[in-house]
DNA sequence: TTCTGTTGTAATTTCAACTATCACAACAGT
DNA sequence: ACTGTTGTGATAGTTGAAATTACAACAGAA
């Protein structure tokens, strides 16, 4: 199981949002086209983004902007707020062990901490990187195109 | 999108077969009844397992047994050997993105180093964990309730 | 050899999540 | 009022997970 595109598409959004903001309205439908994806999937990762602050998205006039400095967003901020998963659990868990076994009804306290510092890995990583940090990236790869 | 309860169930498969293993034959029914779910769906996973050589598995007498010392099969090992994910890739990318677009034709270059570094520092983590660990634990938590 | 218990695997089913898509009311600015 | 856009419900196709049934292949014991 991977970890739903939703997410480097909102990276992705991001990225595609600052680039052009100065330009053009930055509408679901020109984002959409960006990612090649359908505008109400857009739509409905702007909502999610914006529930997290992490975006603005204007109704009626339209476009959408960045809602706080590219250095305050973490792609862990994203991560959370595109990937609804309960618990934010990464790994999913067998449900119900057998609790007449001796290994069934200690699974839980044997691997849970460990799954967690799994986790905890890879969520320090995604702390640590800024939507800042990638459009840096994205500015350098774009200008030295023209 | 989280992963796939195989890779815990696995993990509780490996502890179960070191826990029973000089105690009765461990039949995939015995490790079934323990995780708690279908015999076959433990056949599967054991054959997964067997192709990493993390196992072995006894045909027709049945029964099966870990393939090499637990301080040599890691985590990752275990994850990688039923988690067949196309290419290894943790996250996946929208499929095709706008080459038309200068964010859409960069957005991989853009992207592609950070989620490996992502995805480096959870397999990184991972591979740090034996079996053996993890059995430790299992054995003092076992071994209390007694 | 036949019997028994088990593995290996195909086929089928159910279910949940992803993604695409259509449709349209709510809304803002002209 | 008109136009372009957002916000959101509804629906559909696709994919993968996990359960389940079924049974041939197999190993060892009787």
């Amino acid at each position: 199981m991977q970890i739903s595109s939703r997410f480097t598409i909102a990276v992705h959004v991001l990225i595609a949002i600052e680039t052009f903001k100065n330009e053009r309205k930055v509408t679901s439908e020109l984002l959409a086209s960006s990612a090649n994806v359908n505008p109400t999937v857009i739509r409905r990762l702007l909502q999610q983004l914006k529930k997290a602050g992490i975006v603005t998205v204007k109704r009626g006039s339209g476009g959408a902007d960045t809602g706080r400095p590219l250095e305050e967003i973490t792609l862990l901020d994203v991560y959370n707020a595109v990937e609804p998963v309960e618990n934010g659990q990464l790994f999913h868990f067998h449900e119900e062990p057998n609790e007449l076994c001796p290994v069934g009804r200690n699974i839980h306290k044997i691997m849970d901490h460990r799954l967690e510092e799994i986790q905890n890995a890879m969520e320090d990583k995604m702390r640590r990187i800024t939507i800042a940090d990638v459009m840096a990236d994205a500015n350098k790869l774009i200008g030295e195109e023209i």
